[in-house]
DNA sequence: TTATAAATTGAATGAATGTTCAATTAATTT
DNA sequence: AAATTAATTGAACATTCATTCAATTTATAA
């Protein structure tokens, strides 16, 4: 009876708007009316499905986190081979093109928001920690595999990330594109050289 | 003839009080009427000294970025000896003190500017390459006075830099004070193994 | 066809924003 | 004391903001 909701799809299309304008411009330059306008509909509409600015706000990072995540996906080909799996994510995370996928600006965006919006913080803490788990779980799958020679697994897994999140940090500022892939190239070489492992180019992702 | 300028001395303080309001409540949640309300100032004072809020806000990422320089200052005890300065600055970087020092959150809302403002680009972009060559200028004095073995200066600084960038955006989430020194003790023994070096309690700040 | 429920609009709100400009106050020099 | 220059105020500006509420349109089921 009544009429289908389309509720979760059109939340959804608001927050790709959200996204692409507040990539475009900022987070803080991206209000409400700016949205509603890009959508030609009414501002009352976005309230109507989110009823503060801050719901919005958190729609958009759980939009940001969820394609984070994505990055450490691992394609059906490879989930069987634990040494091919770790290559993969390991490829995927220092690739260029990741930045088609992912904007690094708004990422950044929201990460300084995690410094006065606790439930932000708690979206960050939880997604990057679950990361963790997930490096931690495959490293693990290798060793027992016998496929890699590491003793301690949770001090491999968090120099992984330190050198993601530090090499990033300073990518970002890099606008030489020569100069960025030079970088990313020898950030993934470092990376595999922590894991104990050699480049291969034989890893479809 | 006619009054004395204030302008410098006058221009700080604003800057000092949007520092500290931001640091609070955002940097965006800090707008020129709280700063002024906060002075027990007109707003259009603020407007007389900084013509537009761009440029308090750039005022405010000079600020930020001085402070952050002063991480990586040496005392004039260890100014002489190549070895005890660049201990210094390693101990200076992971160390609790900074946080009192510094905040981070304010740092990395500035940072975030960064992609869409040239201007804080530029200035964060010439700050971190300039902290590059001071590091490699430190690690090649010690090298010269045959007290550091290392063969690759750039790619050792570059590592070092890496593990700090890669260590705080992890470190401002933690929320476990004991998790945390534990981290940051972590961190600094590992960049001290990144320079063949081992910790020591002589040197001074 | 009619009832129903959701989608959407449109107008209005008050508060806050950055900024302008003229007027006034306060200090310093001649 | 008078002239000068900067500091500071105060009132006003147009804009934008998030949000509210009632009214209307549109789709679906009975």
């Amino acid at each position: 009876m009544g009429r289908k909701s389309l509720k979760e799809a059109r939340k959804k299309e608001i927050i790709k708007v959200f996204y692409s304008l507040a990539k475009k411009n900022g987070l803080e330059n991206t209000s409400i009316a700016k949205i509603a306008a890009k959508m030609e509909i009414n501002p009352s509409l976005i309230i109507h499905y989110f009823q503060t600015r801050e719901d919005l706000v958190s729609g958009l990072v759980d939009y940001i986190l969820d394609k984070y995540k994505l990055i450490y996906k691992v394609s059906a080909a490879n989930a069987t081979d634990s040494r091919k799996a770790l290559l993969e994510i390991i490829g995927n995370i220092f690739s260029k093109k990741w930045n088609t996928l992912f904007d690094d600006g708004l990422f950044y965006g929201c990460y300084a928001m995690t410094f006065h919006d606790d439930k932000v913080r708690d979206l960050y803490k939880k997604l990057l920690d679950s990361l963790r788990e997930m490096l931690i779980g495959h490293i693990e799958q290798c060793r027992a595999d016998g496929v890699l020679d590491v003793t301690d697994v949770e001090t491999v897994a968090d120099n992984i990330f330190v050198l993601i999140d530090g090499a990033y940090f300073y990518l970002s500022l890099v606008s030489d594109k020569a100069e960025y892939e030079q970088r990313l190239a020898k950030y993934r070489q470092q990376a595999l050289s922590i894991l104990h492992l050699q480049e291969l180019s034989e890893v479809a992702g």
